[in-house]
DNA sequence: TGTACATCAGTGAACGCGCGTTCACTGATGTAC
DNA sequence: TGTACATCAGTGAACGCGCGTTCACTGATGTAC
């Protein structure tokens, strides 16, 4: 049966958000059509109205995921970035966590399409850290972009070693531990 | 036809070493049992003499790629470690680069025998850099072993970050030298 | 505004394909005499 | 040392299963008159 075109915009932005949660938690290969579209309401054969392909959604589900994740992390201080970023609860919350730390490995290995998503992803990231960053203390808007990447490189590093460790190992919260506590000191000076 | 014990072990060794290649190259579900007996050699029907499973192997290739790896970093100083790890060298070359930087995102939604080599990696890792770390700067373990753990997120989420962007994107390499400058003048404090 | 018809989002069966794993078989190796 | 036999690494066909994608069909929506 045909649906009003509401309620088709807001089917399709349900599917993304399903994925983009799903895709997290599992990894791109993880998640399969059918898994994705039950979850989010509907049977498997409609995915093809929305999407072209799985690489599609994926892509659209990736800068998603990413809109999210900015929008919690874009405007607080480095301080606050690093204690709500290199966190236990981020680490256990994949599915609502940042893309960067759950999918950038798989991303590695992924079409053009998808890692220009996360280009895009990385750079709407440094924008918000940099704003942040450079506004309070640095004047060189060079130097503050390079601070804002190792910053993003360290905060996500911090969190996929964590995520590699057995749940019940006491190494997993301690990488975390340690790499909060070695940013706070970058931050000070 | 039976082989001698010695060919045995060559042949299982081989088996290991080629799939610890291929497992960094394409991840673990890139890598199917056949197109992995296949590239050592053989035909897919003999895998199971080797190892019980699919994740026993993933296992014993995680903890071949380690070995590997941290012969290749361990006898290095901090500043060497950076620039041996944090290169395009090093980020173009996944099937001889760091598990860590390959396979972290994977291992994080693996089962718990794989997750357990990663742990055992990574702190293969922090000795190896803890003892250069500490021995030419810092009085005290603690310290020092924070700061490896810290160093390790830093030159991991860097390359990550780097292999996530398209091959192509000046922010690829961006990412490196922004990272390896950061973590120059963190080593010179 | 009311009617007839084309559109198309969603359904559910079906497609070919590759996956991890199992199995009967082969034949050189290793062992017991 | 020589012979008979059990072992078992490697072979290649086969297994059930889930994958991404396609397709004929349905029926309410949107549109043309």
């Amino acid at each position: 049966m045909k649906v009003t075109k509401a309620q088709v915009q807001e089917n399709h932005d349900r599917i993304v958000k399903t994925a983009s949660r799903l895709f997290r938690e599992r990894g791109y290969d993880g998640v399969g059509v059918a898994d994705l579209m039950e979850a989010a309401g509907f049977t498997h054969g409609g995915f093809y109205k929305h999407f072209r392909s799985k690489a599609d959604l994926m892509a659209e589900a990736t800068a998603c995921g990413f809109l999210q994740t900015v929008a919690e992390n874009g405007d607080i201080d480095p301080g606050e970035f690093v204690d709500h970023y290199v966190s236990r609860a981020h680490r256990d919350e994949r599915g609502n966590g940042c893309p960067l730390a759950a999918l950038s490995g798989d991303a590695a290995r992924q079409p053009a399409e998808i890692k220009a998503a996360f280009a895009a992803g990385i750079e709407t990231f440094l924008a918000a850290l940099g704003e942040a960053h450079g506004a309070s203390e640095q004047p060189g808007p060079g130097l503050a972009r390079a601070k804002a990447i190792d910053l993003l490189a360290r905060a996500v590093g911090a969190v996929m070693l964590s995520r590699a460790c057995p749940d019940d190992a006491p190494l997993a919260d301690e990488i975390l531990a340690a790499c909060r506590a070695e940013l706070r000191g970058s931050l000070a000076r």
